[in-house]
DNA sequence: CTTGACTCTATACCTAAGTATAAGGTTTAG
DNA sequence: CTAAACCTTATACTTAGGTATAGAGTCAAG
């Protein structure tokens, strides 16, 4: 595939490509003759996790991270398992922080729908729960 | 209190808070005959949210609706308890997401601890799943 | 009554993550 | 065999979200 294909399919434009290879988060694409790139097809899901994990809150360099993990997993186990760990504690700290954060807004539209029109909704209060 | 203290408070940079005011983030502080600004209280948890939030992967301009809502919440409730509820449907999509890369995370570590060791992890593959 | 810690505004600078443009080479469909 | 639609690099620009600096005023303790 060339790159034009690559983001059609995962949605991002051919600059994101190029300079995402630039920084070192998608590795250096095979050349043709031409010197056009060319990219096996599971470049598509690869660019599509970025994306993914970037709407979660994690930088491309986190993003690095989990990449690598990939790549190592048959190095070195105990240092991957660990790295992972980490990751999945961080995904958790986040899962819990949008719990608390879905029910503030929860309370909110209970209180806005119940409410007499006088009372404002209590949503100042509720922020202090949500930190984590 | 004064701006310093707010700062301290809540973990961030006076310039912050004065960054947060320029941007209309956080309301214009009320000011002392001197030109200082003076916060009341309740800044502090304001400033708190807003971290938090943006932790969570929001914009702040995500964050300035988070915060209009209580402002509105006495106003039009029809209208506060829509835009909530879009707000609620944004966080369970992330909660969703991530509980995916969660599992993904799991199946590598486990792949990892217990794969043999000319075995890859097969985290590639699961890579396509995580898409919401 | 001055010294050190605070505050003010304005302006400039910074990093992350792209996006746009210019000037040129390649590929493919008609 | 040429025109449209690709691709290349290099460089510049953009947006979000700050952070730093300069030059000046304020406040509290000794």
């Amino acid at each position: 595939m060339r790159i034009g294909e690559v983001a059609d399919k995962a949605a991002v434009n051919v600059q994101t490509l190029r300079y995402y290879e630039r920084t070192g988060l998608l590795p250096k694409a095979n050349r043709r003759s031409s010197g056009y790139r060319e990219y096996a097809a599971e470049t598509v899901a690869l660019v599509r996790f970025i994306k993914n994990a970037q709407e979660l809150g994690f930088t491309l360099r986190d993003i690095s991270e989990l990449i690598a993990l990939r790549t190592d997993a048959t190095k070195n186990r105990r240092q991957v398992s660990k790295l992972a760990s980490r990751k999945i504690e961080d995904v958790e700290r986040r899962i819990r922080a949008l719990t608390a954060m879905r029910k503030t807004l929860s309370a909110l539209v209970t209180a806005c729908e119940k409410g007499t029109s006088g009372q404002p909704c209590p949503i100042i209060e509720a922020l202090d729960d949500e930190q984590d």
